[in-house]
DNA sequence: TTGTAGGCGTTATCAG
DNA sequence: CTGATAACGCCTACAA
């Protein structure tokens, strides 16, 4: 492992000369610059980045807890984040928190210690009390996919109540009045956003809301299932089911398909989060866009300002519509 | 953000007794090591991990490089890799290639001056003759999901022949005969193995090998769609298809529903690698499974068994056949 | 058991 | 434009 004095000694120059042509200054004469370079090239010479950033203090790399490495979600994310930061010199170092409170905290505490010049933070466990007091002990620190007033200027989150609001008005639009919903956990702010989103277009068309058709689940697919049968069991008459998100719309699916019927037949079915999975079910399924990749990039650039600059900004993204098969006008 | 020395400041002793501490280095008094534990606890005292680097040489962590840190496949690999590292202390840096071969490499050289411990290598495009190259430049690098020969005790990978004989078995032992194949590109050793395997199966059963019967597709899915058209019209007379990954598998079940038929009824259907959303296919695909989960935790811990000491054993892990729906017996 | 001091590989300040 | 030299924060002989 060749080190900045092995080049420095066979291109016949100071150290200090190494370090001026490594980072660009300008201040180095031609013929010394190409001695030098010719040096690091003969000995395949890598600079330490301990060492460098030890001297700057800057690492160079930023650190995201996820709930997950893996899935639908987390994964085009970071996928995102980590094309942008690399094209600006900076890496990403993954951990996983695992919704669990304990391991989001260690991996914290660990990308801290290893002194990445910024932390994303897409976690579920934490409290918001928690997260507004990591952001006063890191200055550093970015929310994603939440909303923390506390932090707004550092938040990186989507409109739920406008893709609620979308979801149901399409199905008004189509001529729908007996709409159900099956939302994902009330505890999350975004169920109980994209809840209102219904209640704000069901409250714009004059139809009444009625807490009949509503229906908590889980974000999980059987807990779609679950809820979705227990809507059934209701014996309430309703045409379309807005979902929480797209695994709750997979529920509703196989509920239908037990029993023999389709989605966009008798009842209409809205998603939503539009996963990239979502385009294997049949019929296609009309779903509520989550611009996950933009958020990934938005964070990225955020960081990427901060890093400069001192300015940040949060950022409110907007789901889309996506209509696909799963929907209709209602038979009558 | 506090250092040693404060530390050492605070308790009244010198870094070296702060040091052993923290490294668990028993040769301390006991009225000291309290003495310390609270002067660290005080100033949230952190250990800068480069500080740590640079003068031990270790890094406590491990570079992947991995096609894309989204989808299926990588997801669950990489979490299962980091659950383990973690647990013992390391941890990851996740890299993409974007199979990509100047990205590739970019990877693998940043990860480099990252000195990490060890590099993990789940790439495509690069040749096996620059991973061979890679492998005598640096000691501590894997393979993943790759078999090269010449670095066979560094490698974790699957018996994809087995695989391609199992799928093709059982569809044998449902009594089909006419057995067409479509398989992934076959430059991939991957497809040609799974190819081999479906031969295998044919052969130990009696039945001839029919290139007819043969297409070669994409490991996508719309590769799978085309690979799927051009095999219905060949207009040959088969009840069944293996298939050389899931994704073409639903490449098939397109083309069946275009045609108004369901995979499991006049043909049937057999994937490959069990990724997660094919359970949202729906008949239930019938596959093979691919341990990418066991993969991963092979992996870490190979790499934490070579850190230590330095014997290394190249793993080979087993396909296992999953049977669903969309395989049943040929009509007649 | 404890403290001193040199070294890890860079950067950056300050003279020249 | 160039070269010494002092940090950066921690580890680890070596000596006490």
């Amino acid at each position: 492992m060749a080190t900045i004095k092995e080049v420095s000694d066979l291109a016949g120059v100071s150290q200090a000369t190494v370090s001026r042509v490594m980072n660009g200054n300008n201040k180095v004469s031609a013929v010394n610059r190409e001695r030098v370079q010719a040096a690091m090239e003969k000995l395949g010479y890598q600079p330490n980045s301990f060492a460098q950033a030890l001297a700057t203090n800057r690492s160079y790399s930023v650190g995201i807890v996820v709930g997950t490495l893996s899935g639908p979600f987390f994964g085009p994310m970071m996928q995102s984040i980590e094309t942008v930061l690399r094209k600006h010199g900076q890496h990403l170092i993954a951990t996983s928190g695992d919704d669990h409170i304990e391991q989001e905290r260690e991996a914290v505490r660990f990308l801290h210690s290893r002194r990445v010049d910024a932390i994303l933070l897409v976690v579920q466990a934490m409290t918001d009390d928690e997260v507004i007091e990591l952001g006063k002990q890191y200055p550093n620190i970015y929310v994603l996919n939440r909303y923390v007033p506390e932090l707004a200027e550092r938040c990186i989150y989507l409109n739920n109540e406008l893709g609620g609001y979308l979801a149901t008005k399409h199905l008004i639009d189509l001529g729908h009045t007996k709409i159900a919903s099956i939302t994902g956990p009330l505890i999350h702010l975004d169920a109980r956003e994209r809840l209102q989103g219904y209640r704000n277009a069901l409250s714009e068309a004059g139809i009444e809301y009625d807490p009949q058709l509503i229906v908590e689940g889980l974000f999980q697919e059987d807990g779609g299932n679950k809820a979705a049968a227990k809507l059934f069991q209701r014996d309430i008459d309703f045409t379309a089911v807005v979902c929480g998100n797209d695994n709750i719309a997979i529920g509703v699916y196989d509920i239908l398909s037990r029993a023999n019927e389709a989605p966009g037949e008798r009842i209409s079915v809205v998603g939503y989060d539009d996963m990239f999975y979502s385009r294997y079910l049949r019929p296609k399924l009309t779903t509520i866009r989550f611009p996950i990749v933009e958020m990934g990039i938005n964070a990225a650039n955020m960081v990427l300002n901060n890093l400069d600059q001192d300015l940040t900004n949060g950022v409110q993204l907007e789901p889309h519509l996506v209509v696909r098969e799963s929907t209709a006008a209602p038979r009558d």
